[in-house]
RNA sequence: GCUGGUAUGGCGGAAUAGGCAGACGCAAGGGACUUAAAAUCCCUCGGUAGAAAUAUCGUAUCGGUUCGACCCCGAUUACCAGCACCA
């Protein structure tokens, strides 16, 4: 057969009666499978968008045999840096690269074969969709989850414009390779702490990868200690530390604030004041990246300022040092030298004190400096003898009495910045007027103007576009005002997507509620795993507010999630441009057809692993589905019938079974590469009996068909046309995945390994249904065990029906 | 450093629940068919010893539990991924 050829008649077949088009009446019984939509980029479709749609596909297939009304979308997550980029360069506006980029992409997901239901389509780009995408903003903005302040981003001098966090490689800009700074801008962020309690706590109840789970954790980074308050040692004013460590609390013989703490000014002495002002200046400018370096040395600078330890009214010097963070916790942390790494580190340098609290718990604990296991709590007054876990607690409540310390949860969690200072983006719905602040724009969509001009000169194109900006006046008072200059961060029209495909074409709103409680959650989501802690956690976040707003009422976007592996090189690197090693489907898509290259997909790799690009197998897959073509031909061919069932029908029979069996465990696990490999043994089994020794053509003509069922989902046309070619009128689409007949997988004798203290011996072949104590009555008996035992008694008969008899002696 | 993961022939990878390790395929070697090639079909294919039957070793390393361990437990090593001064 003509693979190419069949793979064109049957798509365009299917595609003009939608034989796979989703049933809203049928929406009990939906499955609704996602893949994580992709950006429109200029190049063509690559290995992994095949991977990951063609073999997820494969399994939305396999739900639809199973009954299941499937509901797999697609669209484009069509705004973005790189073509913004790309009109700088070129000078192609955005919009024009973008759209004739999806143009170009949604024929090639075409020629996947994928059952994508295109009526539902959704471009984040488009008006249509943005729209909505700007409601969501002033959602949460009105339910106080959507705020705006001053923060540091990534600024690159040379292009002069903010770079997105993932753009920054090892502290330098990924297109001109000059060192990003930090600049403090005014920005938008959305509240995702809010939800750090449940976004973590959620996570038990999903069904997702452990390691995409521990990441989110790990990213959460809840932590449970106390706040304890430090008066200054002229009793003028008061600051907070946080700690995990409290039980250490007698052993702080310093503090640090962050350079930023707002106190620094204030407590700093005449006599420190150059010292202290040169260090500040020095860490303002450094970048993030060097300051959060662990190799670097701890640095800090003495204030002149004291301040006491609340626990026992011991004075200590109050220094600043740029290892403290002023974005977590109070941004101060006492000075523990003798039980935590850096504080030792740091008391050793400056010449600190040190005194020891802690104890090992048991002798044989090392007992020196630092120590930083839990132990027990030594020179602590009151508090000796307590465990570290006991003290922990008890210091911060025995000082809560006083009101000077409480039990304090800290989230490494931060808030999410989503304004951006491009173009390509949907803008944020906000004016700000001179009178009333700023101020929503209701008015939806807040189109982007499309004639600007793309300069890298620092300045977004938004922000030059006079119209866009000053044309506009407040909602509220009608006084003359501006824009917001910036768009939302694009992880932003991502976090809601999957909500908006079930209703994509609704005009009102974005979508009707009671319809997408039934349609959600997704099912299967299937993606790459790198979008644990950035898109995965944004569209929990935003799910769980939308939730609390009313607009819909489930927790969870995602039930259960699958991760792709990554199809490297062949060199075994990422592929990428720069190592030279990018091998395009295209070619052997063209050559094979789309059938061949996602069966060897299919086999090739463990799909949650990847591995290796190598195409040695791909002309193996190329000549079984050859095979399975001429033994189909062969069976409604010119076949001698008889109606015998002999011991070579049972026996094709069962290995039929048994194939459909695995098979049927296979699909739902995505575990395709052993689904492969079990319909290759039942082609065998077919080729072993063919023509010699089974006679009985429908038995035979049963056989084929399953297998056909069963490979339909990998290989739809082929499929497709086999099923036709062997007079068949339906669709193998829609047929019903083939039923295991338990009984027929049973073999009537089985051979047992004999095994004498566990090493095998002899094989004896019994009958399979019998007992456990029968088996070991024959095999005692039998010739050759009586032999090897040469009149000795076993000490024990250890009988695992259908594996092996172990006779110990 | 922390967290998670991985480690099985020349290669990709199997192994339900602790029960015959290496399924399935690739590569390699041999053979049939053919003038020849392609295609197809058959056989061999973890190491060592042996003509063979067979013996023996073997799932990163070391140890343990068990009649029996790729699988469970303890320690170690290497690699991959994410986070990384989070107090």
């Amino acid at each position: 057969m003509d693979k190419i050829q069949v793979e064109k008649k049957w798509n365009q077949l299917w595609n003009e009666q939608k034989v796979y088009s989703f049933d809203e009446k049928d929406v009990d019984n939906k499955h609704y499978v996602l893949e994580m939509f992709s950006y429109p980029s200029g190049a063509k479709l690559h290995i992994g968008h095949w991977y990951n749609y063609g073999l997820t596909d494969s399994y939305a297939r396999y739900q639809i045999m199973k009954g299941k009304n499937v509901f797999q979308p697609m669209g484009f997550d069509a705004f973005g840096l790189p073509a913004e980029n790309y009109a700088i360069k070129t000078g192609v506006h955005p919009q024009d690269s973008t759209f004739h980029n999806i143009a170009v992409m949604e024929e090639q997901l075409k020629n996947i074969g994928a059952m994508f239901d295109w009526d539902h389509e959704i471009i984040t780009c488009s008006p249509e969709y943005y729209r909505w995408t700007q409601w969501l903003f002033c959602e949460l903005y009105k339910h106080g989850l959507a705020y705006r302040k001053k923060a540091p981003v990534n600024w690159c001098p040379s292009c002069n414009t903010v770079l997105a966090n993932e753009q920054v490689i090892d502290g330098h800009c990924e297109r001109c390779d000059s060192q990003v700074i930090k600049k403090d801008l005014t920005q938008w962020f959305f509240k995702i702490t809010a939800y750090a309690e449940e976004l973590l706590n959620d996570l038990d109840k999903l069904d997702w990868p452990e390691k995409t789970k521990a990441m989110q954790r790990n990213w959460i980074g809840k932590s449970v200690g106390g706040e304890i308050v430090f008066t200054l040692a002229d009793g003028s004013e008061s600051f907070k530390v946080f700690t995990t460590r409290a039980d250490t609390l007698f052993g702080c013989t310093y503090v640090v604030l962050a350079p930023e703490h707002e106190l620094v000014k204030r407590i700093t002495t005449a006599e420190h004041l150059d010292e202290v002002n040169a260090y500040c200046d020095e860490v303002a400018k450094t970048n993030e990246i060097e300051r959060l370096s662990t190799a670097k040395e701890k640095t800090g600078v003495f204030t002149g300022a004291y301040a006491i330890n609340p626990i026992n009214g011991e004075k200590v010097e109050i220094w600043i040092g740029d290892y403290v963070l002023a974005s977590y916790g109070t941004g101060a942390v006492m000075g523990v030298p003798s039980h935590d790494e850096r504080d030792y580190k740091f008391a050793q340098k400056h010449g600190l004190g040190i005194h020891r609290v802690i104890k090992g718990a048991t002798p044989d604990v090392d007992d020196s400096l630092p120590f930083c296991e839990y132990g027990v709590m030594v020179n602590s007054g009151e508090f000796d003898g307590m465990t570290s876990e006991q003290g922990r607690v008890a210091v911060v409540e025995k000082l809560a009495e006083k009101g000077l310390g409480e039990i304090k949860t800290n989230y490494r969690l931060r808030d999410w910045l989503v304004s951006r200072q491009r173009y390509w983006g949907a803008p944020i719905p906000v004016i700000h007027c001179p009178y009333c602040g700023e101020v929503l724009d209701e008015n939806l969509p807040v189109e982007l103007p499309y004639d600007v001009e793309f300069k890298p000169d620092g300045t977004s194109p938004l922000a030059k576009h006079e119209k866009f900006i000053h044309d506009v006046t407040c909602p509220k008072c009608g006084a003359k005002a501006t824009r917001d200059p910036d768009t939302l961060d694009t992880f932003v029209c991502s976090s809601w997507y999957f909500l908006r495909y079930p209703d994509a074409h609704n005009a009102e709103n974005p979508w009707d509620t009671a319809w997408i409680d039934k349609m959600l959650p997704v099912d299967k989501y299937v993606g790459g795993a790198e979008h644990a802690c950035m898109h995965l956690l944004y569209a929990r976040f935003i799910t769980k507010a939308l939730r609390d707003m009313g607009y819909l009422h489930f927790d969870e976007p995602f039930k259960s999630l699958v991760h792709q592996g990554v199809i490297l090189g062949p060199d075994g690197n990422r592929m990428s441009k720069s190592h030279g090693n990018v091998v395009s489907p295209d070619e052997y898509v063209n050559n094979y057809g789309a059938d061949v290259f996602r069966c060897y997909l299919a086999f090739g790799f463990k799909y949650t692993e990847g591995g290796p690009w190598s195409d040695d197998g791909i002309k193996a897959l190329n000549k079984w589905l050859d095979r399975v073509e001429r033994f189909a031909l062969s069976a409604y061919g010119d076949y001698p019938t008889t109606s015998d069932f002999g011991p070579a029908e049972k026996e094709l029979n069962r290995v039929r079974h048994i194939t459909i069996k695995a098979v049927d465990a296979d699909y739902p696990e995505f575990s395709f590469n052993t689904a492969v490999a079990r319909m290759m043994e039942l082609v065998n089994a077919i080729s072993k009996y063919d023509g010699q020794k089974v006679k009985n053509a429908q038995l035979y003509r049963e056989t084929m068909d399953d297998l056909l069922k069963m490979l339909t989902p990998l290989a739809p046309h082929i499929t497709e046309e086999l099923w036709h070619q062997t007079g068949h009128t339906t669709s193998i689409v829609v047929e019903k995945f083939p039923v295991c007949d338990e009984s027929a997988t049973k073999a009537s004798e089985v051979e047992l390994l004999v095994q004498f203290n566990s090493k095998p011996k002899a094989r004896i072949t019994v009958d399979a249904t019998l007992a456990p104590a029968e088996i070991q009555q024959i095999v005692l008996a039998d010739a050759k065990v009586t032999e090897l035992l040469n009149g000795a008694t076993p000490k024990k008969v250890i009988v695992i029906p259908g594996r092996l008899v172990n006779i110990i002696l």
